[in-house]
RNA sequence: GCGCGCUUAGCUCAGCUGGUUAGAGCGACUCGUUUACACCGAGUAGGUCGGGGGUUCGAAUCCCUCAGCGCGCACCA
């Protein structure tokens, strides 16, 4: 009789049983396209692939992460039962803002300014940082039991995956989706960097409401510093008050001296509020901005990117923005300018990253522009290309949708991917003879036409390359107002309209203008020269076209190489640029030192993981993806992005399902902090429960989208599921070899041969045999429909409930040394069917309790699959003939 | 302001498309246990399912309404 210890002890087991796996290969799917699988498959053959949302290389792992890694590999490892070839791609985020925050923080520590360290040295001490606690976060991934393919790690700055952004900013540039302009931009003067919209996060405080004599006006305002920045007032259309008064100009009495605003009418203004009059400072407030576009009313920037006040504001430059404004009250109430002072709640936005006031500056960024993606976005969810679990965050998701911004995605920062453009400062030069106005325009294969190309298909899309023609169109975004763009291609000269783009807003017509009016065309060999002409100058650019090649996204011929042979630019700002996947060629050049959002590369993730832009194996095999499982936190940030950027890169929905989990809370629902001291770490109950214990704790009366409590006494509980696994499993593994086994007692060749003899069965047995087939069908099916903690559940009261306490009891009667010996062999058939059967369930819960079990359970009865992480789910969807 | 969620036993929560006597874990109480497991077993108590109204043969479940709590988005002069 064999001996097994009378308490499981996760310890001993958990560490091994994962090596074992990860050696054996269980985690890597077989890519077998087309082919018959090796094994016994359930399932249409199709791959269940997840990409982890990659944990950010700044911490440990936490309860959120136990989270996600239980769903997912709860998901991997029942798909990988079923006989799916079954991914889940494991990686780690680079997390621009918050590692550069950590590192920082950690270099002061020791002494080092990260300024004087230059950024070079600063960025080697970040890799430095990332060796050491990237691969922390994925050790931590492997003890709760994750089965990722770790052949396929990947980490967003990897070359590959920075090849991947690199594309796809080019791409949106060329396609006009990304622009460079300024905006008022939510800028954090801590992080010293724009942010996203969706990465302020508002806090009520208390705080003060001024009503100031202004002018001929009484109104209110919360920041009477930026008074300095005034250059409108607005009130509302409709509002009989100041009907007279909309489009006069108006002298104000400031601290400074006197000034001039324009009144202005706008919606925007809600003439309930306070006097019905607003101050406008365009420079320092996004509604303000928006009014100032709209009504041509000029900008004033008071405010630097420090947060202090700026030169032109006299005494009180250099005071940041909060002393400004006790000074500024101090001499408006001495010069009597203020009527009274209100207490009031201010909505203040704060840097999600490190809690500071975002201020909001003018300043020159770059953007995505959002709304075609997002249209796109929008209907894949509506059509049912995409589900979102729970169904609720749909309607999130389409409000998100419906009301974007562009997405401002350059960050004043070292750490990340640096944006792919490059700047040269040319000097000014003297100008040339007014061009030859032809409005002719070139056609494939007309005459008169260089271009050697004979179907008009091919010639349409054979502009030049496309790097050079972003560069070249970057001109034009960037000074306005052009009055006419040339092309001379050494023998035609083409003019194009360029009404379509002195406005930035028309830019996503910018490509299709050029190809439509005949900037088309390439000639091999040629020397030609695009000229410029705008109100503040002009640029002329003299190409070479060289060499032909299939493009790589539509495969007809383009050019190879585009060699600018010479440029010149002179205009306002004096600067040229140039986009593209490499540096261009020539002196002089110097790339943009912002980085990229963070979102940005988390948005390809789905792809870029696979190889994308290339066509691998593995992106044509594993993509689209079938689940992202995630917070439902970052709903709009990575979500939203994904199916934006997946659907605009590769054309397809990046996965089919989004399920989205709750936070982790703790047992009173009480968000989990260091403040509270009720922080449960992972790591500290992993060794003390077991992961088991953890896993099935997180998974078990959760539901999606909906917060989780968490505390140490329901681990404790699954710790005790854990040792009432182990015991059953050693009463009928002991019971069960008692005899002599090598002469067939229980007999058959693997457990669906397991002749059990349906004459022999007890009550007992029919009942708990009948109720066995109702948890393996429940059970698949709560699988299907992601409802894994009632799947949970449900396998836990039956495995204590009925197997345990009522099966395993009334087995001892039939056990028992005088029952008829038919009886006893029947009756360990049965133990040994249900117990493989539950354990193989149980596994996507709990894979080392039952991994353990399923090793001692194959010593005597060693038909059984070698090691339960591969064996087969014991309940066939397909087959509906299940007799009861 | 717009939207969403929650309110079920002392605590934390399940309860899918309405259908036996509303469930679990923890906690409480009683009893038991040399015999797979005290990280155990058998059992008990505890709920007018937030209030009100409606639909229905039948409502924790669907609809309306009110209240409390929480969250998201927008505004925030």
């Amino acid at each position: 009789m064999k001996v097994i210890p009378k308490a499981y002890e996760p310890e001993q087991f958990e560490q091994d049983l994962y090596r074992q796996w990860e050696d054996a290969g269980y985690f890597r799917p077989e890519v077998n396209m087309g082919k018959s699988p090796s094994y016994d498959r359930q399932t249409d053959g199709k791959p269940f692939v997840i990409s982890m949302p990659p944990p950010n290389i700044t911490g440990k792992l936490h309860m959120g992460h136990a989270l996600f890694a239980t769903l997912e590999d709860i998901m991997t490892r029942y798909h990988r039962l079923m006989g799916s070839p079954t991914l889940w791609l494991p990686g780690t985020d680079h997390a621009g803002i918050a590692t550069q925050t950590v590192v920082d923080k950690s270099l002061r520590k020791q002494g080092i300014n990260k300024n004087e360290l230059g950024r070079e040295k600063f960025i080697e001490k970040v890799w430095e940082w990332k060796e050491q606690y990237g691969s922390t976060i994925t050790r931590q991934l492997r003890r709760l039991g994750s089965s990722c393919d770790w052949s396929r790690e990947r980490f967003t700055l990897d070359e590959g995956l920075s090849h991947a952004v690199r594309t796809a900013f080019v791409d949106l540039y060329n396609k006009g989706l990304i622009y460079r302009g300024v905006r008022v931009v939510n800028w954090c003067p801590r992080c010293h960097t724009a942010i996203a919209d969706d990465e302020v996060e508002y806090r009520f405080e208390k705080g003060k409401l001024y009503w100031l004599k202004y002018g001929p006006f009484i109104l209110a305002t919360a920041r009477p510093e930026t008074k300095l920045g005034d250059t409108a007032v607005a009130v509302h259309p409709g509002d009989q008050r100041y009907l007279e008064m909309v489009g006069k100009k108006y002298t104000i009495q400031g601290v400074l001296g006197d000034f001039e605003v324009v009144v202005v009418a706008d919606n925007a203004v809600d003439p309930e509020f306070g006097s019905g009059a607003v101050k406008v400072t365009p420079a320092h407030s996004f509604t303000d901005y928006e009014i100032a576009q709209r009504h041509n009313v000029p900008m004033k920037q008071i405010i630097n990117e420090n947060g202090r006040m700026m030169d032109n504001t006299g005494k009180y430059a250099g005071m940041k923005t909060i002393e400004a404004r006790e000074a500024i009250v101090a001499d408006m109430e001495a010069m009597g300018l203020i009527d009274h002072i209100d207490e009031y709640d201010h909505n203040i936005a704060t840097c999600y990253r490190c809690g500071g006031v975002i201020e909001p500056i003018p300043s020159k960024q770059w953007f995505v522009k959002t709304r075609p993606l997002a249209e796109k976005a929008k209907k894949a969810v509506e059509d049912h290309d995409i589900k979102i679990i729970p169904e609720r965050f749909e309607k999130v998701y389409f409000d998100w949708m419906d009301n974007i911004r562009d997405w401002c995605i350059s960050r004043q920062l070292w750490w990340g991917h640096q944006i792919p453009v490059w700047y040269k400062n040319l000097p000014q030069l003297p100008e040339l003879p007014e061009l030859t106005r032809n409005k002719k325009q070139v056609e494939a294969g007309q005459e008169g036409s260089p271009v050697s190309a004979k179907n008009s298909e091919e010639f349409r899309f054979s502009i030049i390359d496309p790097e050079d023609l972003s560069w070249i169109l970057s001109n034009i975004q960037d000074t306005h107002n052009y009055e006419y763009v040339d092309f001379f291609d050494g023998q035609i000269r083409t003019r194009i309209d360029t009404e379509s783009f002195t406005c930035t807003e028309k830019q996503t017509d910018r490509t299709g203008v050029v190809a439509k009016t005949g900037l088309s065309g390439y000639i091999d060999g040629v020397k030609s020269c695009l000229e410029l002409r705008s109100t503040n100058g002009f640029a002329k650019y003299e190409i070479e076209f060289k060499g032909q090649v299939p493009d790589r996204f539509t495969g007809r011929p383009v050019i190879a190489s585009t060699e600018i042979l010479n440029h010149q630019v002179d205009n306002t700002s004096g600067v040229s640029y140039y986009v593209g996947m490499e540096p261009p060629r020539g002196e002089g050049w110097v790339q943009d030192p912002d980085v990229l959002d963070t979102w940005f590369s988390s948005a390809l993730w789905p792809f870029s993981t696979l190889g994308w832009p290339e066509k691998t194996t593995d992106l044509d095999y594993f993509y689209p993806t079938t689940v992202m499982e995630t917070g439902y936190d970052i709903l709009f940030f990575w979500v939203a992005r994904m199916v934006m950027f997946g659907l605009e890169f590769t054309g397809k929905s990046p996965f089919e399902t989004v399920y989205l989990h709750g936070l982790v809370r703790d047992e009173h629902n009480r968000k989990m902090s260091k403040s509270l001291g009720n922080s449960l770490d992972p790591l500290d109950l992993i060794p003390k429960y077991g992961t088991d214990a953890v896993r099935m704790a997180l998974v078990v009366g959760s539901t999606p989208g909906q917060d989780i409590p968490i505390g140490e006494g329901k681990i404790k509980g699954y710790r005790n599921f854990s040792n009432k696994i182990w015991n059953a499993s050693r009463f009928t593994i002991l019971r069960v070899s008692e005899g002599d086994l090598k002469t067939g007692e229980i007999g058959g060749e693997s457990v669906s041969d397991l002749a059990i003899d349906q004459e022999l069965l007890s009550p007992a047995d029919q009942q708990i045999l009948s109720r066995h087939q109702e948890v393996k069908r429940d059970v698949s099916r709560m699988l299907n429909e992601f409802r894994f903690s009632l799947a949970g559940e449900t396998l836990y009261d039956y495995f204590w409930h009925t197997f345990a306490d009522i099966y395993i009891e009334a087995s001892k009667n039939q056990l028992a040394p005088d029952a008829d010996q038919r009886i006893r062999e029947n009756t360990k058939k049965i133990l040994i069917k249900l117990l493989s059967e539950t354990l193989i369930m149980l596994h996507p819960f709990m894979p080392f309790v039952t991994e353990a079990v399923w090793q001692e359970l194959r010593e005597i009865f060693p038909s059984l699959p070698k090691y339960l992480i591969i064996a087969k789910w014991p309940f066939d969807a397909d087959k509906k003939t299940t007799r009861s």
